[in-house]
DNA sequence: GTCTATATTCCGATAGAC
DNA sequence: GTCTATCGGAATATAGAC
C-alpha cells in the first residue's frame, strides 16, 4: 500500500473514532513510523485529507453498489448494512455521522462533498427499496424516500447509540429493520 | 438567569452545534462578555462542564417525562419528538448524538453520565410505546426495546442527517415515523 | 466573581536541507 | 519523500490582584 493509501486509510479510522477535531496530522504520521510534516507532501491542509477521505467513501459506496447489482433486493439492503456492521465491530461510527456532528466546523468544500456521499447512499438505498416493493419483498406504507431516510438513520444512529448501550443493540435494531421490512 | 445557568446553556448549544472539542472556555466567555478564565470560577474544568450539562439534560429530560405523565402515549410520544425537533429548528444537533461521535475523546466520567441519560430517554420511550401497544394505539411486531432503540435511533439520526440534505426531510422522517407505529 | 498575566502543551503549516 | 527547525496561533489551566 503506497503512504498515500495508508494516510487516507488511518485518517478516516481516526475521523470515525474520535472525530475529526481531535486529530492531528502527528498521531498519523506515529502511526506511519514517520514525522508529522511528511504528511503535508501528500495532503498540503487538513482539508485536502478529509476531502480525499470522503472521496475515498463514494468510491467504495459505488464499488459496493456495483458489486451487489446482479443480486435480490434483501442482498442489496444487507450490502448496505454491511458499511454499519463492520463500522461497529470496530467501535466506530460511520463517516457522515461523525462529520455531521462536527459540521459547522468544517470547510465549505468538505460539507458539499460529504452532501454528495449523503445523495448517493441515499439514491442507492431509495432504488433498493423501490425494487423490492415492486418485487413484493418489502412492505412498507410511506414515500420510498422517507423510508430510505429511516433506514439509514437507522444504521447511522445505532453505531452511535450503541457505543453508550451494548453492542448486542446493534444486532438488534439491525434485525428488527429487516423484519419490519420484510413482513 | 445567574451566570453559571448561562455557561450551561451557552456551553450546551456550543456542543451541539459544533461539536465538545471544537468550542473553548473564551467561546463561551466572549459570548458572556467576560474573560475565560472566569469561566473556571464556576466550572474547574471543561469535563466538569460537560457533566453539568449533561446533568441539566437529565433533569430536563425527567421533567418532561413527568409533564406529559397524565396525557395519552401519542401525545407522549411527541413531546419525546419534540427534543428533536426544537433541535432541528436551531440547526442542532441532539446531545447524545454529539458526544457519542467524539465518545473516544472525553473522560470516563463523562461517558458513564452520559450512558445514563441514553438509558433514562430509552426507558422512558420503552414506557411510552409498551402503554401504547396495550392500549392499542401502536402497531409493532418486533421487541419493545428494539422498538424503542429504532425510534431514538430515527430521531438521533435525522437532525445530523438532514443537515446534509434538505430540512423538510427531518419532518418527513417525523411524520413518517408516526404513521408507521398507529397504522 | 472577574480580572491580568502567564505556564504549558499542542496544532496546522512552511522553509529549506538531505 | 522525509527530515529538522521553526512560526504563529489557540487551547486548558493556574496564580494572584482587585
Amino acid at each position: 500500500m503506497t503512504t498515500r493509501a495508508q494516510i487516507l486509510k488511518i485518517g478516516d479510522e481516526l475521523i470515525r473514532d474520535k472525530g475529526i477535531n481531535a486529530f492531528s496530522f502527528t498521531d498519523i504520521s506515529n502511526q506511519l513510523g514517520i514525522k508529522s510534516p511528511s504528511i503535508h507532501y501528500h495532503f498540503a491542509t487538513k482539508t485536502d485529507l478529509v476531502l480525499a477521505i470522503i472521496d475515498d467513501h463514494i468510491q467504495k459506496v459505488e464499488r459496493l453498489r456495483e458489486k451487489s447489482a446482479s443480486k435480490d433486493p434483501l442482498s442489496k439492503l444487507q450490502a448496505f448494512i454491511s458499511i454499519y456492521s463492520r463500522a461497529k465491530t470496530e467501535n466506530r461510527v460511520c463517516l457522515i455521522g461523525s462529520l455531521a456532528t462536527d459540521l459547522n466546523t468544517v470547510d465549505k468544500a468538505v460539507k458539499k462533498k460529504l452532501a454528495a456521499l449523503a445523495e448517493n447512499i441515499l439514491n442507492w438505498v431509495t432504488d433498493i427499496l423501490e425494487e423490492g416493493k415492486s418485487a413484493d419483498v418489502f412492505h412498507f406504507q410511506v414515500k420510498t424516500r422517507a423510508k430510505a431516510l429511516t433506514v439509514i438513520s437507522n444504521m447511522l444512529a445505532s453505531v452511535q447509540l450503541t457505543r453508550l448501550t451494548t453492542n448486542n443493540d446493534f444486532n438488534l435494531i439491525k434485525e428488527s429493520l429487516i423484519k419490519e421490512l420484510t413482513l
